[in-house]
DNA sequence: GAGTACGGTGAGAGCGCTCTCAATGCCGAG
DNA sequence: CTCGGCATTGAGAGCGCTCTCACCGTACTC
């Protein structure tokens, strides 16, 4: 079994350059071509990536960064679906996908990765404002895509959705149904996409002539969160809310069902995400999708770019979002009964 | 900012053997020590690991493959808490974690993780019978552990549960209660650990003199499956069901609720993995908690284990399994009122 | 005083690969 | 018949690191 370079060179005959070529699709006659390949596949050869790696720098390996507690890893679609999406890429571009999880500091992971040494490139979550982590990988000379990304990442490359543009789309679709007193249940404050969908909510219902006097209520992306928020919402007289995410939607369906309210009838609401579940719910939710996957699979490929050409300067990507319009919104149509 | 020992070499004014002995705790000066350690310090050198895996043949990197589908993988807390309990042991060990998904084909997949030269050895799990890319990683030079294993795998190394000597306990444990129609439900037939729970079944209830004749109804691991089983079950007339896992006993305690038997009193249930709904149902379900996390931590201390001595030959260990008894196999006890 | 021991250090080879550069052989052109 | 040009190949340097080996100076022995 051939282990290096040099077996196959000997066993075809020729000198390691040679062989190297034809691994490398450099310029060989066809049939010492044939004669070296036979040679590869008799003695089962594999190349060493870390001896390429070192002369040529690149290693076609990636490092992916989910630096969250695991346990919200798992249960949260929103990072299996990235993850889902980077590996499919990168499998299409036949890399390598090394990936870090929450399981030490920040500033440990920090340091493991950038001494790794084996590393083309990083795609990293960025999704609070504060993160050392990201700070060192957007400061590094390593080649480093964030999906998401904070106001301080402007010239970092990045894909994202427009986040504001999205929640400006939710507000004009209950505008559009008449809706005047919109509610708006918001994320985590502080984290950049919560901002945004704030930003995106003001700015809409100012643009609509609508008030937001005790219509925001602070949420925490969480179904109880939601719930939580209903109280004072109904108390400002909703007549339709915008949940900053799916889940926290559930929380505030179950919370108007429980003050004798009826969706949409009584109350249009909206979610963000599209997790599966809601489509499930009842009435089955009106949210935006964004495609998580998508994302990730875009991550991959702007890194691609970024390694392919990296004088281009970095990218920035902002991908599209759909407005699903499902029964929380829109009375069914068709054939139904009255109630 | 340095990049390679020889710049710390010259900035602290000694050779780049020095410098390597420092930092891979060698033989050197205190004086000496303290001089280079600030040069590194100061020039945030971090030493490549690429070149240091080329000569020692080390690479401090491991990789995981879990090639199921991203949806399976994501949703089934059995992955989650192997891969969490792995990146904590690893973290431990300040190796690095690569992972493989199932984004590709097995045999795609096995020459990627073969090729890479960059890894010390793997970690795989073994689920099914067939598995050309679990055979690979075996047959290879590369220091692989499985988790879980197959009877062909006798001769490699693996972390597993006695799957047979924990049905076994659960049969003893409803027979102690006086129950002797005791139904099971099968996992998946063909998978290793199915056929094994189904052995340890058929062992005890032999072993305890009891008929088995109708009382095993093929499942899936799934809800539905478990709920399908159910009517056959009862009119086997059982008191007691031993589901292959939780997923299926949920279903089982549907359709036993649905046939209007009472829980525990008419028929028992045990279920196996300990997942957090198991507590959750009503009643809580007695199941067998196998650790899931902890397998994964010392899968990956196997490995280590594997790599610091490899002259040891195999490794086999087998986890512990603890019968978690809840109130489906025994009436609440203390204070409670009547039904 | 010569011999031995030993902690501390540097020089240099070499891990498996790529890549530059020069050498070779063969072609048609002059 | 000589020469430039081209396609093909090999020799060798070197990527950043570790590790062996030889060497130095000091200390200790007899």
């Amino acid at each position: 079994m051939a282990r290096t370079l040099e077996d196959v060179a000997k066993v075809s005959g020729v000198s390691r350059a040679t062989v190297s070529r034809v691994i490398n699709g450099g310029p060989v006659s066809e049939e010492t071509r044939r004669k070296v390949i036979e040679a590869i596949e008799g003695t089962n050869y594999r190349p060493n990536l870390a001896a390429r790696g070192l002369v040529t720098g690149r290693t076609g390996v990636v490092g992916v960064v989910l630096h969250v507690d695991p346990w919200v890893l798992f249960q949260d679609p929103y990072f299996s679906n990235l993850l889902h999406g980077i590996a499919d890429a990168l499998a299409e571009e036949q890399k390598g996908m090394m990936l870090w999880l929450g399981s030490r500091t920040k500033e440990e992971t920090l340091d493991q990765i950038l001494g790794m040494g084996l590393l083309d490139g990083v795609i990293v979550t960025a999704d609070l404002f504060e993160d050392p982590l990201v700070d060192g990988l957007v400061a590094s000379t390593l080649p480093t895509v964030l999906v998401g990304h904070r106001r301080s990442d402007g010239d970092a490359s990045y894909v994202d959705i427009d986040q504001a543009a999205a929640a400006t789309m939710v507000v004009e679709h209950l505008v559009s149904l008449g809706r005047t007193r919109i509610g708006h249940v918001t994320g985590r404050r502080g984290t950049p996409a919560a901002e945004d969908r704030l930003t995106g909510y003001l700015d809409a219902m100012a643009a609509a002539g609508l008030p937001t006097d005790g219509l925001v209520v602070d949420g925490e992306y969480t179904e109880p969160s939601g719930e939580a928020a209903v109280e004072r919402l109904v108390a400002a007289d909703v007549d339709a809310v915008f949940a900053a995410n799916d889940a926290s939607a559930r929380g505030v369906m179950a919370g108007l069902r429980r003050l004798g309210n009826v969706i949409p009838d009584d109350v249009a609401l909206v979610g963000f995400d599209d997790l599966p579940f809601a489509a499930d719910l009842d009435p089955p939710l009106t949210t935006v999708r964004q495609g998580v996957g998508f994302h990730g699979f875009e991550a991959a490929r702007l890194l691609k770019s970024l390694l392919d050409r990296p004088d281009d300067g970095s990218r920035r990507v902002l991908l599209p979002t759909e407005l699903v319009v499902r029964g929380s919104t829109v009375p069914a149509s068709g054939p139904t009964e009255e109630s």
